[in-house]
DNA sequence: TTCTAATGTATCGCTGTACGAAACAGCATT
DNA sequence: AATGCTGTTTCGTACAGCGATACATTAGAA
């Protein structure tokens, strides 16, 4: 006999329906009774009963005290917990940096916003003959690097500000040193959604960055590429901008951005 | 025929298996094996392949590019969080806080830490003729308050640090004004696992604090009880003690703090 | 290469688990 | 007392999920 199963075409449906229920009770972020479940997926009141026992017995579902009600545990939160920790920065991107570098051959670069700068993670060298790139563990600025601008621009407005208000060191002739003059370009990264520095860090260079976030909405790095100015223009082209990007909003995704 | 099932009595054994693995996923912290999974929960290769799939396919489980193992997904931290949300310290201390109050008859207190001091979230009356007690919504200074003590000595270094450093403010001639009299006085209160401030912040009261810990580990709040001197002495009773640091140590077992 | 020994994945008939309907048990209102 | 809600329990039965076995890939050894 084919399966019928509503929810989500196959697999052990038990367990779908206990999923079902932890996610509806997080969604609902308060207790739900036997019967509201019910209705709400679907089901019989005493499928959810005997599914809720299991989970309580778990311990990831719990029953506020004097109350007949169900709601998610702090289990669930701990186990959240843990697997973020597992979740860095530098190995989820690992992947996403060497299909960016295949596609378009330039060097591929992580970095992640820290409270100083911008610290490079991870590279992946390009395919051009001469190295190009920034070296892995070293710290970028936040004025004078894509990585920076792209970070800062979508940082809280509290940090951004007091990276406006502090000292805009000089790299180069192109280094943005006016704090009304960087104020308007991160509100140009903002709109457009990625950031470039020709020349601002080295003269000759140029990178192409985009932020990534993470499970709770904030800013927590970028992916970009690096190059020669020849190849990477101050407006770079529209298949590595999309390119970027998308490397980006994968890394974020992997990070659990946009899930649930 | 009756239950055997290896692992935890009964409940619906699918369910059973599905978190069993999502747990060992977690906390091995990294990739694992069809087989490996199978030896280490018991069972066939079989069943934990069914599960596995039915796992990634919503979402919990991820299989890292290029790998044939598997790894917890970021939807859990995405799960975790919003769970996190809905567990506010006011409302899980609620129960704990009436109980406390119902054991010993004086008013209860639960309150939260914050960069400036700690916030009274909520009150239950006590059960004396005299109404005793802090205002919901008010804010104690971190020197001069049992809650203030009990939080800071299970702080950070960095932030008891700079509390010590900042101006003591003299509220009766029992307040501790010495930076190295409070340091002192830390020191034996986190020793002892709770705090007390009789005559500090007022003359004729005391209250008794002990530490609430969130699923970080972390200090989050305190739970306490409020009364005149002559109830709650200098060195509280053996019961007022037991009583108090227990719902405190419910509340944070209610906020995830020793799970998984 | 070819063999071996791991791995993960797919298949399939049997069985005992998890299912649904309906009865039960509290607790409010009416 | 009767009614309408809850959550909980029971029970016979269908079919979901089980394990053994077979298949598909890979990696290393001979």
């Amino acid at each position: 006999m084919p399966r019928i199963e509503g929810k989500s075409g196959d697999g052990v449906q038990a367990v779908n329906l206990a999923l079902s229920i932890i996610e509806h009770l997080a969604r609902e972020q308060r207790a739900v009774g036997v019967t509201t479940l019910a209705q709400a997926l679907g089901t019989t009141k005493s499928r959810i009963h005997r599914h809720l026992q299991t989970l309580v017995q778990e311990g990831y579902i719990v029953q506020p005290v004097d109350s007949d009600r169900y709601a998610c545990g702090p289990r669930l939160v701990a186990l959240g917990r843990a697997v973020s920790d597992s979740l860095d920065l530098a190995h989820v991107a690992a992947d996403p940096l060497l299909e960016l570098r295949d596609a378009l051959g330039h060097s591929a670069v992580v970095s992640q916003i820290t409270p100083d700068g911008m610290r490079v993670l991870a590279t992946v060298p390009g395919r051009s003959a001469i190295e190009i790139g920034v070296r892995s563990g070293s710290m970028l600025s936040f004025h004078s690097s894509a990585q920076g601008k792209a970070a800062l621009a979508f940082s809280s407005a509290e940090f951004r500000a007091r990276v406006l208000r502090s000292k805009l060191q000089v790299f180069t002739q192109h280094t943005i040193v006016s704090p009304e003059a960087l104020a308007a370009e991160l509100d140009k990264v903002r709109a457009q959604g990625w950031a470039t520095a020709p020349n601002e860090t080295g003269i000759g260079l140029n990178t192409l960055a985009a932020p990534i976030f993470d499970s709770t909405g904030a800013v927590c790095g970028t992916v970009g590429i690096v190059d020669m100015v020849q190849f990477i223009a101050g407006t770079p082209s529209e298949d590595q901008r999309a390119r970027t990007m998308a490397a980006a909003q994968r890394v974020s995704r992997a990070l659990g951005h946009g899930a649930l």
